[in-house]
DNA sequence: AATAATTTTTAGTTTTGTCTAAATTTTAAT
DNA sequence: ATTAAAATTTAGACAAAACTAAAAATTATT
């Protein structure tokens, strides 16, 4: 499979996850940054390895197989994500672009060597979950703090948006996976959040709420 | 700069290393495994960036610039063999596959953060030397084994060849780096060796020994 | 010095993945 | 039910990196 194959599987896969309908030639042509033609041609060709359903002007799904070569894409960007901030002292905004590379090596011995390295961890250090190497998922329960009541406790234990501004914002603020968020309060005319983390008082916008993740403690 | 510039300034830098003359297309043809051709379309290309010096028939050398990203690409290839042999427990004759791919990966934070979590190792696994950030070498003295005198007392410090069959012929022997050598007596017909190995008696052929690099204790 | 053999380059194709522009299909609006 | 707008596909072109076959230059041999 060629490293732009693997790019395609991959972007239909996020957003399979993220809608859950068929996926659109725009949707993947906006998310990779390309032409909607380049897309179709693409689609074709997935298709004609089944590792995607096409037909044309429906929209595309991952076969059986699409969706697993897609899960070991995932599998392997997430592990290296975690040696990156474990072993090689990255931060959690830096290490993205690095393992867009580091997903297309190709070699299976390496990637379970290296899980078992990293002692098999199941969550990448934005939260996400890491595939094993059937491509199981450990689901954990999660909801985006904008949608928690007053006065609830919980524990930071993801991010939505991964771009390095958020998660700078997010180191300024003390705020990283474990930190304790307890909402006090919510503004009516903003939706912005009164909270408490870790003990800090700390006031953030419905933008902010709508891209971290929590678990109600 | 592509996989494929890279691939063509490492192989030049090899030829290099070892002949020590103007390469030839042809040379390059075949250490590639590819056509002259397509090797005199890449000359162009690498010429046109000044990374080689090259005149149409007259054979092909590095720039000052070529030389140093060749290193770079060198660097990372014998780094991540370490990191593989060290880390992930990868066996001397599994890594080079692998690393022909992580060579490519493109960052400098990275590179520079595994030689630091290696412990800024000097030589790979196979006994090659690792350039630093700045492209320097340490040359470490060493012979062929084919090269030594009787009743001398060595110790094996790198081996010529890297393929899977010789290292693995090299495990069966028990021969690794840092094992001790010493030559008993040279057979007149056929240039095999008489060796003591790590206080074993072996005999090796001439083949084996011009394949084995050792330093005189 | 002339000819033969070898090496290298050029010219013209092919494949992969991209693009633009035009045509087609689907969806939305009147 | 038409028409307009948007989405998607097709057609044709291009750049990168490879190839084959033919031409040109170099090197070796007589
Ligand atoms: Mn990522
Ligand atoms: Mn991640
Ligand atoms: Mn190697
Ligand atoms: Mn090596």
């Amino acid at each position: 499979m060629t490293f732009s194959e693997e790019n395609y599987l991959k972007t239909i896969y996020h957003l399979t996850t993220h809608l859950n309908t068929e996926i659109s030639t725009n949707a993947i042509a906006e998310k990779m940054e390309t032409k909607a033609s380049s897309v179709t041609d693409m689609l074709k060709k997935l298709a004609e390895k089944d590792l995607v359903n096409y037909k044309k002007y429906q929209g595309v799904s991952l076969t059986e197989n699409g969706q697993l070569a897609a899960k070991m894409i995932v599998r392997k960007h997430r592990l290296w994500e975690v040696f990156l901030v474990e072993k090689l002292d990255f931060s959690w905004d830096e290490v993205h672009d690095v393992a867009e590379q580091l997903e297309h090596i190709k070699s299976e011995k390496l990637i379970n060597k290296l899980d078992t390295f990293l002692g098999n961890p199941t969550e990448d250090p934005h939260g996400d979950p890491i595939p094993d190497a059937n491509g199981n998922i450990i689901k954990v329960e999660k909801q985006l703090l904008s949608e928690i009541g007053i006065a609830k406790k919980t524990i930071c234990v993801g991010v939505r948006d991964t771009s390095t501004e958020f998660l700078q914002y997010l180191d300024k603020q003390k705020i990283a996976l474990g930190s304790s968020i307890e909402i006090l309060s919510k503004e009516e005319f903003d939706a912005s959040l009164h909270l408490k983390v870790n003990n800090q008082e700390l006031v953030v916008s419905s933008k902010i709420a709508g891209n971290l993740y929590v678990q109600l403690i």
